[in-house]
RNA sequence: GGUCCUGUGGCCGAGUGGCUAGGCUGAGCUCUGCAAAAGCUCCUACACCAGUUCGAAUCUGGUCGGGACCUCCA
């Protein structure tokens, strides 16, 4: 099989993944803020990582996920109202900053587990790590990369770029930033305009705040997730993720945060950034106004959308597109995304019908199908070996959905697959859809009493259609499906049940 | 303005220089009491203009369009 290779947006080239310690990855993630409900736009990044987690565990690796919740909230650029975010809103809405971040930390995780991602293995907040961002800062001060102003601390870009490549990930040089970033209102206590701030000085209005050795004030944009990726996955570990939008100027800031407390090495070795959710070509974010919640798009509830869209068709939708590329927003596209799903899943629990009924290790007759069979789903290691490529990994199994069900239908005999390919098929199908995509059948149903009644009415059913009574028989099958249960008969006389 | 990405059939979307990705939609056929599902077949696209090459959607240059970042942002 060939090699996870993975693009590393900080060398701008795929690279083969290997770990620092072999069989143990190290995986640090962005965070949402939870100063407000998640979006479309922030399904995609929980998503993506949660596949990546998946799939190096499925490799065979011990993986340490770590994904912070900012709950501190950042501040506005100074020059416009400094306000911390979080407070800000926690008065509109009469709440404690603690209870607002609570009732969005609990929303958050619920969309998650709609979505099936698997939990994080550590989930820090930041504000449960102040004493180690204050620590952090005071090594920088040290180190002499950072200043102190009326209490607030700034890290000193200029200083920093004459030895380090700042600007490196996002390619940038730190002379056009100096004359791109936007001027300034009011007074400037930075040294120059690229600088950041570690620390700042709050206001007594503020309401989250913190001892520190510069005053009282709240943590810097940045440095939560410096302090808190080293604590638990050390100075250097293997993969960072976030959106693209995250590179400049968080994970810049990060990186050189981090290379001055931890020896001039760039925390992380493998940079991973997905790309951005669209709706009419531009880029969901509040700043455009044009966000669908994820609350909103479950129910159905908003202007711009057509039906209620489940997350297993957002799931599916997200992983049907390369995760670098943009991805669209369309009613067409959901919709798409949720018939293939529905075509794909269902082939697939035929398969495991197949499996169960067809054991064995008996090989193929037809050796050009067998050999068919076999190229699609090395291809499919391929494909997400090529970082990633879930959408081609779909594909794939497209053109495998054909064969299965010919053969469910018995247009395609099992000799002539054999067993043993069908087997093969069946752990195949189960370890991406399953384990690696995180999918899941979107309604189980696994009620005892309503199975019970439905057997006795398929089988009602099947004694009307045996006497030519159809008249009885349409009459179940329509009343069934007006309550979204669906009767398909197949060749066999065997009954299927689906669920809308 | 700077940096970078991008432009694929009705829609969404993969794509390693040569081998019609795939999904959805639409049309036809097969199967079926009817239906649904499924299977088969068809709709053969790469913004534009030059260049490199035996050969380019894929490489190079240019033109035009779209987008991201430069500010909180997934």
């Amino acid at each position: 099989m060939s090699q996870l290779k993975v693009y590393n947006s900080y060398t701008r080239q795929k690279e083969v993944f290997n770990s620092i310690t072999p069989g143990h990855v190290g995986m640090y993630v962005c965070g949402p803020t939870v100063s407000g409900e998640s979006h479309l736009g922030h399904a995609r990044p929980f998503i993506t990582f949660d596949v990546v987690y998946r799939y190096l565990q499925f490799l065979g690796n011990k993986v340490r996920y770590v994904r912070n919740i900012t709950d501190a909230g950042h501040f506005e650029e100074e020059g416009r109202e400094a306000e911390d975010k979080i407070s800000k809103k926690a008065v509109l809405e009469k709440l404690e900053p603690m209870e607002l971040v609570q009732k969005y930390t609990n929303l958050f995780h619920w969309a998650m587990k709609q979505f099936n991602n698997l939990e994080p293995s550590i989930e820090p907040t930041a504000t449960g790590h102040i004493v180690e961002q204050i620590e952090m800062i005071k090594t920088i001060i040290k180190e002499g990369y950072a200043y102190e102003v009326n209490g607030s601390v700034y890290f000193d870009v200029k200083k920093y770029a004459e030895s380090y490549p700042y600007g490196k990930l996002s390619g940038r040089v730190v002379e056009d930033l100096l004359e791109t970033t936007r001027d300034l209102e009011g007074q400037d206590e930075k040294r120059n305009k690229q600088d950041f701030a570690l620390w700042k000085s709050a206001a007594p209005e503020h309401i989250m705040r913190w001892n520190s050795p510069w005053g009282v004030g709240f943590p810097g944009w940045h440095i939560e997730c410096s302090a808190m990726s080293s604590k638990y996955l050390g100075t250097e570990f293997d993969i960072h993720g976030g959106g693209m939008d995250l590179m400049f100027p968080h994970h810049e800031s990060e990186i050189a945060q981090s290379s001055i407390c931890h020896g001039g090495h760039v925390p992380a070795r493998y940079w991973l950034h997905n790309n951005m959710i669209t709706i009419n070509g531009k880029k969901m974010g509040k700043s455009y106004n044009n966000v669908i919640k994820l609350t909103e798009l479950f129910s159905g509830q908003h202007p711009l959308l057509e039906q209620a869209y489940a997350p297993m068709t957002i799931r599916f939708f997200i992983l049907q597109t390369h995760y670098r590329s943009t991805l669209d927003f369309s009613n067409e596209a959901l919709q798409a995304a949720e018939k293939g799903m529905k075509r794909l899943w269902e082939s697939y629990e035929s398969l495991k019908k197949l499996a169960q009924t067809h054991s064995g290790d008996q090989e193929g007759s037809d050796n050009a199908l067998v050999a068919k069979v076999t190229k699609l789903m090395e291809e499919m290691d391929e494909s997400m070996n090529d970082d990633l490529n879930t959408a081609k990994v779909l594909a794939s199994m497209f053109e495998l959905a054909p064969v299965i069900n010919s053969v469910k239908d018995n247009h395609i005999s099992i000799s002539a697959i054999g067993t043993k390919t069908i087997s093969l098929l069946s752990s195949k199908f189960k370890a991406y859809l399953e384990d690696i995509f995180g999918l899941k059948a979107e309604k189980a149903q696994d009620d005892n009493k309503l199975n019970g009644v439905l057997e006795l009415l398929i089988n009602i059913r099947k004694d009307a259609k045996a006497k030519k009574d159809y008249v009885t028989s349409d009459k179940i099958r329509n009343q069934l499906q007006q309550l979204g249960i669906l009767l398909k008969d197949d060749k066999d006389g065997t009954v299927t049940v689906s669920f809308e």
